[in-house]
This record gives structure tokens, C-alpha cells and sequence, in this order.
DNA sequence: TATATTTGCGTAACTGATTACGTAATTAAT
DNA sequence: ATTAATTACGTAATCAGTTACGCAAATATA
């Protein structure tokens, strides 16, 4: 088993199955060791009905943590035994009531010889062991079910981009980036309008020099976002969210929360009340992005923009 | 998972099994998370492959714990995705040797991420627990590894079921036992001769009496398995084995093992030199039970009985 | 040198689970 | 009283592995 030590935990489903696998495998003769015609896949049903109730299909599955189905399959290999019984519920036709029959009742007393053993050899290898398996697996079961792995890797991953991403500053030097990305994906999804070049060819004169900021998201080294805060003439302190772009290159490494979630907060430290924007509903993970923010959907702003059909504001 | 605390540790397959299939749930998700056009399962033959070696595909099946079938089916996947190259080797026509194509190595440099951030995720988990699930299984594979399951439940069983044995002397009131117990046998396997009443009808006067000896397995109190030591008259003082019997319901239970030993142990305290006894090649279980006490085929000696081929000595 | 055994590996069938889906019975809602 | 939604559960297809088997190539043996 050395190939799992190099591969590091990522494998540890595949050393689990095979740790399983291996437990697993004795199974069946163990049974015939006590002269026990019942097939290990069976116990779990054949205990859950041993505690001497009828079940129905999806009671023993919910107990036994199997999907229907294989309950299912199960019971109809164990009637062909005739180790169990089946009967409908009088009050319910659905229902189909299970429960051991004679030779089930016969089969479970026979049984007990053999889960004390087995206990017994289980005892011996955690006796011998440091860790605990029986008791590692229920606080895995217990952790995964607060978390799963999955929204536990998510979170790691968010973790190690962020310090990838660096947030800064427009310098001169970024003109050329803060156009290129913009006008790649507006015209993927649009086409340029005048208002974008007057933007995107001049940011000092439209927008800095007006009283706005642009910040860039630099992920290891290379400007792979960007966004603009242009102040708004409405007569309060206001700005407007614009010119937001971040490369696809940078898809999936949360480039664009870390640029927004910087952009409010550079707006907030400024006192501003309100930031506003303007987007198209085809983007769909920009407006996710607004809506996690908090942004709220508004209406009536005029537009310049041919290809806005939403409006978004949030409240600092 | 309540129901695993309720059945005890022979569910330990079942709950391997479950904890197993949660942890591997997410697999898929995790490598569209990070872009990856990738399964779970092709993970270890690619992890394999990623050292860099050419590899066949038995060599990849012992590395990562598969059978070659599994390994086949996983490199014709790959190869389809375009992730390895095969090429025959010129001096063995029957190996196929594998390696990662450009497009593999390209998606392994992809994937170090993936694995920092899963790594990282389990270590957190491990973090929050007592026991460490990673190096219980270790543990578990390692002394699986010394004694299989199989053999440790063996183990118990034996245990167990010479708690319940008791050897006892012969009294007069287990005659009925002794006759009847060897009639079961004889009249099962052959039938009964004239030496064989003589011996069961008075044991009292045709064992005893000429200095031999009885024992008798009791199971919970229940006569199941008696032995005879039939005082030898050649001169020296040895003991022939004989009218050894076990009741078909104690099968299994190591009852002829702990009979025989004993009987055995009562010809060495007793001084005899040598045990000698008769026996016939289709009583197969007795045969082997004969040979791990120790006793080696001898021939020649007159017997009077038609349904003995085979003649066993034990010297003590 | 001929023959037997071992090795490499692909195909086929099986296994113990799953998800997907369909049908019938029950319950809720209008 | 219909109609819609939910529930129980069986069948079929799928999945990730396995064992069984057979062929061809290589190696060992007589």
C-alpha cells in the first residue's frame, strides 16, 4: 500500500474501497463457517427486521441507509430463501409489510455465535491498532455530514486563490489591459458602442480625472480583472460599477468576487452612499456575483447602453 | 448511522462501505471544479503513470491494487481522451506499454492544484478528529495484511467453543452415549461388525476393565463426542485409539480437535509409548485430524476389522 | 527440439450497489 | 368531486469494480 502514501489524501476514496473491499471479501465465509446459508449483503435487512417488527421497503432502506431498490432485491432473494414474509397493509395498499419468518427467526438465533466472533476479531485488530477505525469513521460521518467534501475542497480552493490575487491600483502601465479585457467580452457577447471607447481609450480623462478609480485584480503578476468606479452626476456621492472584466483565463479561481468585494469596499472607504450598475440578464454570473454582493434589482435609470436590460444598486 | 452502534462491529464492511461511497460522491464534482475533464477512477493509473516511467498494464494493475481488467478498461478510457499512448514492446510482443501522452502530462500539472486543496480539505477533517481515519486504515491493512478476518473469526470461534467443551471420564451412565454415537458413524460409513458390539454393548468389560480407557466431549452438558483407549497387548505398554466418535450436530464446533488432543494427552501422562489406531481413507475429516495431532501412516499390523485401509502410529 | 507451463492482457459475465423511470395508491388542494 | 402532488415500490439501466476464460507470446523442461 505504499503508492497511497505517495499520492497523498486525495486517494483516500480509493484506499477506503479497497480497505472495504478487503473486509468486505471474508464475508461469505465467514457464514459458512457457522453452517449459515445467508449472504453478507443480506445482515443489514436481516438484523433491521430481527428487532422483531414489520417494515415496510423504505423503512428498512431509511434504516439501513440503502436506497429502496436494493432492499428490494434483497428481500425477494431472502422470500426465495424464505427468511422473511411479506404482507400488504390492510389500510394502505402500497405498503408492503416484511418480516422474518420461522426459519428467519431460526436463522437470527443461529446468528448470534457468530456476530459475538466477529465482534470479538474486530475488538482484537482495534486493540492492537492506534487509531480507532470503527470510531474514525463515525467522526468522518459526523464532520462530512456538517461539510461535505466537496464545500470543504471549494473553500481550500477559494483559500489558495486568494493569495494568488492581488488587488490594485490603475497605473498608466494597465491602459493597455483595461482595454483589452473589456472589449473582449463585450464584443464576445455585444458590440463596442461609442460610450465604451471613449471609456476604454481614456480612462485617465473619463474616469480618473472625473473623480472615479479603477482597480485591477493581478493574478500571480498578470491583470486578469478589472473594474471601474465612475462617480455619478446625480448630485449626491454616488458611483456607478463599470467596465468590470476578468479574463476567462481566470474562470473558477474567484478572481471576480475578490475584484467586486474590493471595488464596494473602496467605495464604502470613501463614503460613498450608493453604488449603482447596469448589466444584461445573458450574464448570468456577473448578476450572480452582484446579487451575492448584495446588489438589488432597480429600474428607471436612463442608460446610454444599448445592451443593459437590468439595473442593479446597493445601498453602502 | 445510528443502526451501526445498534448492530455492532460486524457491520464494519457495511459502514466502510457507506463512509466509502460519501467520500467518493464528490469525486466528479471536485475535477469540474477545477476544469479537469477527468473520472475518480482513472485517478490512481494516471497518479501511476505521472512519474514518468512507461509502464504495462499488469505493472500499473499491482501498483495501484487493481486487477488488470479494471486497468485495461481504464486505459482504454484515457486512451479515447487522448490523456496516454500505447506502444508494443519490441522485445515481449504481449506487453503493452503505456505513458502519458503531451495532453496527459499537460492535465497533470493542471492537477496539482486540485490535489493541494483536496489534501488540505482532508487534513482539516483529521484535524477535527480524535482518531485518524488515514492511518487506521493503515493500521487495518497491515494486520489484515499478517491475518485475514477469515482467520481471526476462526480464532474466536475456536475459543469460544472450547469454552463450551468439556472432557470428562467415562461413567456408566453415558454408555447409551458411547454406543450410540459410534453406531450413528459405523452404520452410516459401513456396517457394523462382531468387534464392534463386543466393544459398545460392554464397554465396561472389554475397555476398562483390561486397563484402557474412555473420555467424552460434553457440549453445554451433551454427550457429543466420545474416544476410546484400548490397552494394546504386544508387550510394551502402548494404547490403540479407537471407537472415536462425533455426533454430526457438533460439527464444526472443534470437538474431535480438543477429544483427540486430550486422548492424547492422557496416553503421555498414562507413560505409553506409542498410540496406534485404524481407520479408513474415505473419513476424510478424521484422516487430517490424525495427521496435525502428529500421527504418520504405518502397515502390517492384523486387524480384525473389513473396513480398515489405513493404519496411523502416534509416538509420544 | 518438442512440449508444457507461465505470463500478459483483452473480452465477457457477474456483483452489489446506484439512479432513472413508471405505475398504482394515497393525500392534499381547489 | 376532480385534479394535482406525493408516496411506495418494482423494473431497467448503469457503474465501478470483480472473477472466469481464452489466446498468443515467452520461458522452462524433458
Amino acid at each position: 500500500m505504499n503508492f497511497f502514501e505517495q499520492t497523498g489524501k486525495v486517494a483516500i476514496g480509493s484506499r477506503l474501497r479497497m480497505l472495504t473491499d478487503k473486509v468486505t471479501e471474508d464475508g461469505a465465509q465467514i457464514y459458512k463457517l457457522y453452517n449459515i446459508d445467508m449472504q453478507p449483503k443480506w445482515f443489514p435487512v436481516f438484523y433491521s427486521l430481527a428487532q422483531g417488527e414489520e417494515k415496510t421497503i423504505t423503512e428498512l432502506a431509511r434504516d439501513i441507509g440503502h436506497s429502496h431498490p436494493s432492499v428490494s432485491k434483497i428481500i425477494s432473494e431472502m422470500l426465495k430463501k424464505g427468511y422473511v414474509k411479506e404482507s400488504k397493509d390492510k389500510t394502505d395498499g402500497r405498503r408492503n409489510l416484511v418480516s422474518l419468518s420461522k426459519k428467519g427467526v431460526e436463522i437470527s438465533k443461529e446468528i448470534e455465535d457468530q456476530l459475538i466472533d466477529v465482534n470479538a476479531a474486530v475488538e482484537e485488530i482495534s486493540a492492537q491498532s492506534q487509531n480507532k477505525l470503527w470510531e474514525a469513521i463515525g467522526e468522518w460521518e459526523f464532520l462530512l455530514e456538517q461539510k461535505s467534501l466537496l464545500r470543504r475542497v471549494m473553500e481550500k480552493k477559494k483559500e489558495r486563490d486568494s493569495l494568488k490575487v492581488q488587488i490594485v491600483d490603475y497605473k498608466p502601465e494597465y491602459q493597455e489591459a483595461f482595454r483589452a479585457l473589456n472589449v473582449e467580452w463585450i464584443s464576445h457577447y455585444f458590440t463596442m458602442e461609442e460610450s465604451d471607447y471613449k471609456a476604454l481609450d481614456n480612462p485617465q480623462g473619463y474616469i480618473l480625472d472625473r473623480g472615479g478609480y479603477i482597480l485591477l485584480a493581478l493574478y500571480e503578476g498578470e491583470p486578469l480583472g478589472v473594474c471601474a468606479l465612475i462617480k455619478m452626476d446625480d448630485g449626491e456621492y454616488n458611483f456607478e460599477l463599470a467596465k468590470m472584466a476578468v479574463s476567462p483565463k481566470a474562470q473558477g479561481k474567484n478572481v471576480g468576487f475578490l475584484l467586486a468585494g474590493a471595488v464596494v469596499e473602496k467605495a464604502k472607504s470613501l463614503g460613498a452612499a450608493k453604488i449603482y450598475l447596469e448589466s444584461n440578464t445573458i450574464l448570468k454570473p456577473a448578476i450572480n456575483l452582484y446579487h451575492k454582493l448584495g446588489f438589488q434589482k432597480v429600474a428607471g435609470k436612463p442608460t446610454p447602453y444599448t445592451r443593459c436590460n437590468i439595473q442593479m444598486e446597493l445601498v453602502l
